[in-house]
DNA sequence: CCTGGCACTCAGTAGAATCGAGTGCCAACA
DNA sequence: TGTTGGCACTCGATTCTACTGAGTGCCAGG
């Protein structure tokens, strides 16, 4: 069988008309959350054929698995490729002046340490959106120590509480064997201060070598905090309007199962960790391998603090998001959000 | 009309068949969550009644408020007041072996600091029971200060850093409109450090006046940790297994309403302490007051660590809720975490 | 005071009929 | 060759009806 090309099909894209068509279905099913029928898209868009043009064109795109039908006698619906598609090639939406107002307000009179921030941008995120915001804290990794010290709880136990130049503080538990005295702990203390001080978590420090309390103190202290468990402690996840996930699906088990899912935030971490790591900042429906979201769309925007990675912020909606606006929200959150941590020292 | 005064109708009771009867139903109603009929109750009871007994004694259960009829033709559902009834006379249980024993095997294995343990026991608890669980965290109010320092941040912004002998560690943000030399900052951290320990954020200390820095600083930094804001900033809510909501109710709205309560920590928080603060254990349907929760019933046990009350552990579930699991898993839970949080010093 | 019996009520279900949105296909047309 | 109007067809959704049966309220007899 031999075939003229037909334009633009080789370019393993789509006719523009096919786009447009796509485009319109996209729009109008995730405005609607109905199937939509030929007839919609050639009333109600702007290209100017009929129906029944419309409708073989549509089988087309079925074929190519762009779209999908319910059932004979329905209309078409968007495949996850069809959304795919939609957002790669037909995007293009800024914030409005409403929303990008709101949120310059938010971060000009949001005050506080950075967990409130983190939280409260979550909640601004979802608001602005109507769908869950998911807000990945930093790591501290990048953060230099301004400080380090051993409390004493009692004589076996220590506390080792590290304050970063970002103004996070952590707190690790240093459990010896045997009792060591006030005295010691509070010689460790100095030792480890004076050792880690402008350290990173990453850097590798000289600890003491010996066999005394003190020695041994630091040593625990030391490779307790740089121990950073392969589930990185420094990630705080702040989740922003998990009623929304009510809103967003209809099926009860569907929530149900989104709501499971976002209990386990390693998961929720790792899977926009993910997302960041390979650069995408969408991923619809099975894209990133998670069953159980099969029917979502996740949309990430990184947070890159004086050049570092340090988390990001996300949505979590369905597939029939309206992606423009969720990508735009949270690109100028992301962007907003990054501006302040850079800017004044944040406690 | 005179009246006969039947056996404990006067005292404000129902007399024990009632009472019988009222157990049946909520029990059958909790269990199959349909309306049940006379003759459930007369068949699988074990009062020796025929079903046109039950359904006399029935109308007067109605009469009185303890059932209702969602139809003519269908069976009785318990009220509020019936379901409080129930829970006020017909109690009794503790938990399974199998549940003690998960309880006893996770607080023996579990390690870290308390926020994780805390965050873990609202898990476990909603695991235990499949409700949604809430655990609230202590105040420090009552926990002596092992250590302040002041950390500077940049010449105007220091951090407060506070290390309380219950391993907790809080920081606040302490500014000035003006800056400050590190060698002040160091001092006044010294100072800070010899005034605060040994009291808690409820002693009145004597703080230096003058004007210099450092003595700013002090009053400043103590003013700031003294100053526990009306929504006491001390306490932390771990919400667990808030998936469960969606298996708890059916109707989408509902789930979404109760979600979006329990996004509002501070609310949750309130509800849970007024319920500490006047000794309930149970609140059922609207019994506390926030209309969206009507379809709620919440379970709390206090913590009461070293005598000082420090938090709740809670369960919200459907009104038609397991009281006696309920109650009996977070009795056992807040004994075993008090025990827990008592004994070895927590980091 | 209890109980078996009986007429009655009414939500839920099943089946039949209908509706209509939307399709696929085709012949005619530009 | 691509586009279009027309048409027969499909099939989910809706409506209507009839029926079922769980459960009730009431009453007369024990």
């Amino acid at each position: 069988m031999t075939r003229r090309v037909k334009p633009e099909k080789s370019s393993a894209g789509l006719d523009d008309r096919k786009a447009a068509i796509l485009e319109a279905v996209v729009r109008e099913h995730i405005d609607t959350a109905q199937p939509v029928g030929s007839s919609a898209v050639a009333t109600h868009g702007e290209l100017a054929v009929s129906s029944a043009t419309v409708r073989s064109e549509m089988v087309a795109l079925e074929r190519e698995g762009y779209l999908s039908q319910p059932h004979t006698s329905a209309g078409r619906v968007p495949t996850d490729k069809g959304y795919r598609y939609f957002v790669d090639h037909l995007q293009g939406g800024a914030v409005g002046p409403v929303t990008q107002q709101q949120i310059g307000d938010f971060f000009r009179t949001v005050r506080g340490e950075v967990e409130d921030v983190l939280s409260q941008t979550s909640t601004l995120l979802s608001r602005l959106t109507s769908y869950t915001s998911v807000v990945v804290g930093a790591t501290q990794s990048f953060a230099s120590i301004l400080s380090a010290q051993l409390v004493n709880l009692d004589a076996r136990h220590q506390l080792l509480v590290t304050v970063f130049a970002d103004g996070s503080v952590t707190k690790h538990g240093v459990y010896l064997d045997h009792d060591v005295t006030p005295t010691d702990v509070a010689e460790a203390s100095r030792q480890i201060n004076a050792l880690l001080i402008g350290t990173t978590v990453e850097s590798r420090v000289q600890v003491p070598s010996g066999n005394d309390d003190v020695a041994t103190l630091v040593r625990e202290s030391v490779s307790v905090l740089h121990d950073q468990r392969p589930t990185r402690e420094g990630e705080q996840v702040y989740i922003g309007g998990s009623s929304r996930v009510a809103e967003a699906f209809d099926g009860v088990e569907t929530v149900r199962q989104v709501l499971t899912i976002l209990e386990q935030e390693l998961l929720v971490v790792s899977l926009i960790q993910d997302m960041i790591d390979q650069g995408v900042s969408v991923a619809i429906g099975s894209e990133h391998g998670f069953e159980p979201l099969a029917s979502c769309a996740v949309v990430v925007a990184p947070l890159t603090v004086d050049g570092h990675p340090s988390g990001a912020v996300g949505l979590l909606g369905p597939t029939r998001m309206k992606y423009g606006e969720a990508m735009a929200a949270a690109r100028a959150v992301s962007q907003e959000l990054t501006r302040y941590l850079e800017g004044e020292p944040r406690v």
